[in-house]
DNA sequence: TCTGGGGTCCTAGGACCC
DNA sequence: TCTGGGGTCCTAGGACCC
């Protein structure tokens, strides 16, 4: 055991409002008016603009329920468009890869980034070039919080965020608890519902409290996850930065219906594509399941019709990526859970015990193995060429009358040159 | 009428073994 | 009356994250 630790310095990027502010990218007009992105389906608010946040309306409410301060305030509303997102996203953090190649990309709108080679006097400079470039070459305006841990380089991030600077760094203070004090014990990272209601029960109520309750207690009365997070509190780095991008473990692939659906069919339907689209996503990361899990639901709040929901999960006898295959076995899962007389409201299948696919060859692996494979990568190739499911199976349907309500979608697509804004030049 | 989707990790408890 | 005592491995479900 060494006592020369070295100290740590990580940077949290976070985009300020991500989904609004790739709206906003492609439309100036609304660059200073209340703007909300809905989730698939119309459903939720999942990201406000500040303008919308000070009108009260919350995140995650159904759209429906805040629809009387929307059209009253005149408020500029969207269905949420991932292939848009998901490109500004990758211009964000290949951004943020040119200050550190040692960088672990979080989310969708988050990066950790290891600034240890900076003295600790010029990080925070380093944090503000940081959001001027971003802002700069993707036009994504972004918060930045740097410390010595990860959970608390959060904390400097929750604060930034209500900073016109928009950077804060923890790095060089001596005594951060006054800091800490601030921070309410729900807004500590790793601190959800239930361990916020076991926290207060305790009589802890911000993150000094808890940076302060001893580890063996913590240990004891919760587990090893909240006393990683005290000792991050404390400033001792605990949670590794995940630079190498680990292969995932499974793929889940569900969506709510755009209307109930009552009969097997169009469920199989449903069922079937979502298969299809997963098979074809551990494809494209060369991967192979061993298991499939098929899932029903039923509304959970509408309960006069009565609430159903069910999961089926079925092994492969050997891991498979074939399409045919998946969809089989997807389609005879549903076939052993689904009841009469419900209003089926979503469906899911996920893939799990994924594993390396080898380039499809095992032990066992034939002839006809070898057709099959080159099968499905024509199967990939097309449909990157010319679209999703330009080639599908019959069983995953033409209508997809199940499909999801998307009523204000911006139809910006950076990837796809024919939808992209065109600008007028006089 | 209308309430998202996709992940990870940990733990308790059961099955099984000697 | 009293019904062993460890181990390991696996899974389902819970809690958390965005």
């Amino acid at each position: 055991m060494s006592f020369t630790q070295c100290t740590k310095k990580i940077a949290l990027i976070d985009c300020n409002s991500f989904y609004v502010s790739c709206e906003r990218l492609f439309n100036p007009k609304i660059r200073k008016k209340p703007v909300v992105v809905l989730s698939n389906n119309d459903g939720c608010i999942i990201s406000r603009s500040n303008e919308a946040k000070a009108l009260g309306i919350k995140m995650g409410e159904p759209y429906f329920k805040e629809k009387n301060i929307i059209v009253k305030n005149d408020v500029q509303v969207f269905s949420s468009n991932y292939s848009l997102y998901g490109d500004i996203s990758r211009r964000v953090m290949r951004t943020l890869k040119r200050f550190n190649s040692d960088i672990e990309i979080y989310s969708i709108d988050e990066a950790f980034l290891d600034l240890s080679n900076f003295p600790d006097k010029e990080v925070e400079n380093v944090g503000k070039e940081i959001r001027n470039i971003v802002l700069k070459w993707t036009g994504i305006p972004t918060s930045i919080g740097i410390a010595k841990t990860k959970t608390l380089s959060k904390v400097a991030n929750h604060i930034a965020k209500k900073k016109q600077s928009g950077v804060v760094s923890l790095i060089g203070i001596k005594d951060i608890d006054p800091i800490l004090e601030k921070v309410e014990i729900n807004d500590v990272w790793g601190v959800g519902k239930q361990l916020t209601k076991f926290y207060h029960q305790n009589g802890i109520y911000n993150a000094k409290q808890l940076k302060n309750k001893s580890n063996t207690w913590i240990k004891k009365s919760s587990n090893v996850l909240s006393s990683r997070t005290a000792m991050e509190l404390r400033g001792v780095s605990c949670i590794n930065l995940e630079t190498t991008s680990s292969k995932r473990k499974s793929c889940v692939v569900s969506r709510s219906f755009g209307k109930r659906i009552e009969n097997f069919q169009e469920l199989k339907e449903a069922v079937a594509s979502y298969a299809l689209n997963a098979s074809e996503k551990i494809r494209s990361e060369s991967l192979i399941a061993k298991s499939i899990t098929i899932l029903v639901r039923t509304s959970p709040f509408q309960s006069r019709y009565g609430f159903y929901s069910n999961s089926k999960t079925i092994d492969f006898p050997i891991a498979t990526n074939n399409s045919i295959e998946i969809v089989k076995a997807a389609v005879s899962g549903l076939e052993s859970i689904f009841k009469n007389g419900y209003r089926y409201q979503k469906a899911g299948v996920m893939l799990s015990h994924l594993s390396n696919s080898n380039n499809g060859k095992n032990l066992f692996s034939s002839k006809k193995d070898e057709k099959i494979n080159n099968l499905m990568k024509s199967i990939d190739n097309t449909n990157y060429r010319y679209g999703r499911s330009t080639l599908s199976l019959a069983s995953a349907g033409i209508q997809k009358k199940w499909n999801m309500k998307k009523e204000y979608s911006s139809k910006i697509d950076t990837a796809d040159f024919y939808s992209l804004p065109t600008i007028k030049v006089n």
